[in-house]
DNA sequence: AATCTTTGTTTATTGACTAGACAAACTTTG
DNA sequence: CAAAGTTTGTCTAGTCAATAAACAAAGATT
């Protein structure tokens, strides 16, 4: 049923409105909040009060006079709670600790080897409750704890697959639910980096943006009208099996000539080995790249094209204000950055192609991360404005 | 800025509310809106005698009682006004005049040969006109005028490229606001047509839904999260012009192995010429096919098979509920289909596949006009909201 | 005929916002 | 330095739209 409109709704709506206004420009005066939300002065401190009250937000001194009395200015109180965002990638799992604002109060990185469900889920929980205890006292604690996966996710928060981990129908978000007491989030790693260039990297000014987690595979995260966009029930963003080759190699996901069989690391490795690298890895590959090995440099600039092959269609698709480029290919960016922006200006229209700015990702390793921080964090202030309730 | 929230919009909302109630539910009753709403009876009596006042719905005798007091139905007033709704193609124009409900009350086609941007446009104003005063009289007259276009067009209405047309940069939302003092809507035919099987054809019931007009090109509507989808300046869709073969032929557009040039009607003609089929056409190798011969039915089946490999490309892309297979390729439906379906069949990944439906649309010709007609009473609701509005 | 139901209107109340008055605190000006 | 002007933030009165509850109208049920 759609949404019915009422008083309450109004005061809910205005009161995530200024705090969202205290969020983007703090330090900020009642009266200037009253400026640009377009509210009334008596409104905007009702409202501050409220918000003081429950301790989201603080007074924080006097600032500059315009010519008349100075302002109180009010600051996001961003110790009042913290989350716990963790990326649980292939061969480690970063966590963070960050305040309400995404500031990162601790990190703690474990590398695996052995991919078992059971240890891994073993370390990522002695991970999380690390960070727990280095959360400081809060008002309201943690207030959420999110998780990103280099696997398809459902709505729900299951694993599906995570195929570079060899998982399969995992509930990670109910398994977490059971171990820990506060809202759980579980998303795709490049939904969630895609958020996290989003809110806090490179696409801070953007609404529609489209985010290559190019790494083992490829995902893609999407964010459409400023939003997250999911699918149905999760599972889009699935280029990294766009067919960019009709006739191609199959590839183990059923299709045939799917992108990242071309523009992943994992095809980088394997070209390398095939022009006798040994044991190749991406960073070997950037080192003999960066000493002048024009053997290696063909090798990223050839993934360079193919990646621009297949951001050309994104770029046809989308129309996107941006494209960015993250995870762990970033490292050979001054090589595969230029071989893409070659095949842009080459092949993309012109309008299209006019729009977009190609971007790596500001956040470096840290963009799983911190999506999933801004993910908690989102999901706190909602719930929070919902707490005090009419009857 | 971002919107505050007052008690004017809560009654703009809640009025919109109830007026979308009865176009969806009519004939429908006060005391059930009030229900399927979760508005207050009061509000919604109220609410009712403003439309009533502004003859946007009609009460229409009583209906069946359910145990005590008959109820007054309530009916749009789908005659308050009409729109003028077309479809520009390639050879022809296509001009429908609707109530407001959708329902066609007169249609016009118009065929031309010269693509002549003045020619054309005479006779497209010619069209409306005509269609104009075969409007009955009505409360609120002809409310808005819309027109799909095979081409590429800006959020401002401005064409700039038609490539089927041979037009460039041709401002069409402007030179018909010059004509006409009626809200103009110019918007892309696949555009269109998306939102017509979205609003009255085939996916009424669905929120994500991909619509390739299938043509001699081939261009994408995206229906996401209910709503059009239009990347940053209007662009979006160019799926057409999505990379499939890598390394494959030249594409005008100036890209590589560009979808259109496997499986459009372009593709299928070339590729029936190759064959020995002279002057072949789309009806003449869909006939030859009816008549057994296999020569035809090969060429349409592997036309088929590389719409297949886009679509499942779009089913990767976005984890839609449905797919709609639209225009003039549609008459090829019997065998491009079974041969579409097998292709993703087998190349698809297991959870995007299931989730979604491969359709044809149902609104056959008209997708893409009442599509535009869609979006022309959409816009009358809304402005008719806007109205009467406090001081 | 009496009672129960359902519909739709009316009335009193609630609550969130706005406009405008006002006090406090500061700057500018003569 | 005092007077005048500005800006900030609070307070009060008034408005408006929604709700709850009473009520009237019109039917069904027993």
């Amino acid at each position: 049923m759609s949404q019915t409109w009422n008083q309450h709704v109004v005061k809910k709506e205005n009161k995530a409105l200024v705090l969202e206004t205290i969020q983007e420009k703090a330090p900020i005066s009642r009266a200037s909040i009253a400026q640009v939300t377009g509210l009334n002065k008596g409104t905007v401190s009702s409202l501050v009060s409220e918000l003081i009250d429950e301790k989201l937000i603080n007074e924080s001194g006097t600032g500059e006079s315009s010519g008349g009395r100075r302002p109180v200015m009010l600051l996001l109180n961003e110790r009042a709670g913290y989350t716990i965002s963790v990326d649980l990638g292939v061969k480690s799992i970063l966590g963070v600790l960050t305040d309400l604002r995404g500031n990162i109060i601790n990190e703690k990185r474990i590398r695996f080897q052995n991919d078992n469900v059971d240890e891994v889920l073993h370390l990522l929980y002695t991970l999380i409750s690390e960070l727990k205890l280095n959360a400081p006292t809060s008002e309201y604690g943690i207030v959420g704890i999110g998780v990103g996966v280099p696997g398809v996710v459902t709505t729900e928060g299951e694993i599906l697959l995570a195929p570079n981990l060899g998982w399969k129908k995992v509930p990670l978000r109910k398994m977490l639910a059971e171990h820990y007491q506060v809202p759980i989030t579980v998303e795709n790693e490049a939904n969630a980096g895609a958020y996290g260039e989003k809110v806090y990297g490179v696409g801070q000014f953007s609404t529609e943006l489209v985010y290559a987690s190019v790494s083992v595979g490829i995902g893609v995260g999407l964010i459409l009208d400023g939003k997250l966009y999911k699918g149905l029930r999760g599972f889009s963003g699935e280029l990294g099996h766009m067919t960019i080759e009709k006739d191609g190699v199959d590839c183990r996901c059923g299709n045939k000539g799917c992108w990242e069989l071309y523009a992943s690391e994992k095809a980088l490795i394997e070209q390398a080995e095939k022009k006798g690298y040994k044991a190749a890895s991406v960073e070997h590959i950037v080192e003999a790249a960066n000493n002048g090995e024009s053997k290696a440099i063909k090798l990223l600039e050839q993934l360079g094209d193919y990646l621009g092959v297949g951001i050309t269609n994104i770029i046809h698709i989308f129309n996107p204000e941006q494209v960015v480029v993250g995870n762990t290919l970033q490292l050979a960016e001054n090589y595969i950055m230029p071989a893409i922006e070659r095949r842009i200006e080459k092949n993309a229209i012109g309008f299209n192609k006019n729009d977009v700015q190609l971007n790596v990702a500001k956040l470096k390793k840290h963009s799983t991360v911190m999506g999933m921080a801004a993910f908690n964090i989102e999901k706190f202030f909602k719930s929070s404005e919902n707490e005090i309730m009419p009857n």
